[in-house]
DNA sequence: AAGAATAAAAATGTAGATATTTTTAAATAA
DNA sequence: TTATTTAAAAATATCTACATTTTTATTCTT
């Protein structure tokens, strides 16, 4: 039966302790400079040294890790220049991803933005606070990569992929201890209107401010966090 | 002293299949869709199956290698589809790190530009036609990448060396089978220098437009090659 | 020819051997 | 004593050789 929640029915040792590993570096149980030790590694997996060695290795590659040859694996520093560099490269990369979707973006592309807006603004209709912040956390991705879809790039969206990625662990950090108030919710609420009709009525010039803008603003939240 | 050919004193076995590999692959002696047996990559590189597999899994998450598992790696594809979007993408890149370059780069940036540009310049003065090729080809990718430096962004500049690194078996395609004809030469001299000129009077709009046109330019050229 | 059974090839994983680094303790010198 | 070097021991990373599982090719059967 192909009924589980992995689609990939045999997925290798080395896959599973990857997605393992690199969720537990993004939710920070294991914590930034921490020493990742293959036997405890072995041990926590219950996998065999070359598997988690392949594991590693993609985490080296997603910058998550660092490795020095003969002394093991580090989970990579974070800082705040690297939260900054992280966060003002997406802002960049996002603008411009946006320029071209509107430039190429067709119908289709329209439609799914509008669709998952809509869902987006939608969120606040459900109430547990906890349950309510996931939701609006995967609607939230959701809309931003539809609108990305429309550049039509898969190269770019794999670099923006990339730099989502690497934010995430400074992100952990801000919606595990942000609690969002009806105002804030308000604003984000207002802030995404304003770029889907940015982005229909095709004004480059503005939905690529909006973009660059909606991107950085975490930046100081999340440093006052890092203090 | 630091002198020696090989840079990391101590490097694993995986880190030197990895960037043998990785250059066996860029040079064509495997080709797109060769299937990498691992008998027969553990004689060549004269390497256990472990350490080959961690290499094998660093050149997956470089986009030069697919790996199915239970089925083993094979060398990436190439298209036509894959070259114009790698190429297309790069020099979109390339041209918003240029306009972030322009706006803070400083004087020694601006320095180090014009002295790149300079030995780019002078590269006709060697005379044999294979070394010459060699010669401009690093050279050229000093002076872009002394451009794309003054962007600042650690971040943005990895992106940069990701795509570079997948135009590279493209490129080789056409750095392999170009004799440069004196007058080519001396229409990208020229591109060049408006290019410096661009930088230095600050003429982001202008800096722009020649970054792109300058890297979507090959297309056209390698397409040909690859039909 | 289509399908099942078998054999060969290949990928993946494990356990233990080897090499390197780090720690600890002892010895020496200031 | 205090600091520094040296030597040994322990911990750790890495590699190799072999065992297991899975896929692919071949043969056999109907």
């Amino acid at each position: 039966m192909s009924s589980d929640s992995t689609p990939q029915s045999k997925a290798n040792q080395a896959t599973i302790a990857y997605k393992l590993l690199k969720q537990d570096i993004i939710n920070g149980v294991h914590q930034p400079g921490d020493k990742l030790l293959m036997s405890h590694l072995k041990e926590s997996y219950d996998i065999g040294a070359g598997p988690m060695r392949e594991a590693l290795s993609q985490l080296v590659a997603d910058r998550l890790v660092t490795a020095i040859s003969q002394r093991g694996f580090r989970v990579a520093e974070m800082s705040l220049e690297e939260l900054t560099d992280i966060y003002d490269a997406r802002a960049h990369l996002e603008a411009m991803i946006t320029e071209l979707a509107i430039e190429r973006g067709d119908e289709d592309w329209e439609a799914t933005v509008l669709g998952e807006a809509h869902k987006l603004a939608r969120v606040n209709e459900i109430n547990t606070p906890d349950e309510m912040l996931e939701v609006w956390d995967s609607r939230h991705k959701a809309f931003h990569t539809a609108i990305a879809q429309g550049c039509g790039s898969a190269k770019l969206l794999e670099l923006r992929a990339s730099l989502q990625d690497q934010a995430e662990r400074y992100r952990h950090l801000w919606l595990k201890k942000t609690v969002f108030s009806q105002s804030a919710l308000e604003e984000k609420r207002r802030e995404h209107a304003d770029m889907v009709d940015a982005l229909l009525t095709r004004d480059t010039v503005k939905a690529k401010q909006l973009m660059y803008e909606h991107l950085i603003s975490p930046i100081p939240i999340i440093k006052q966090l890092m203090l």
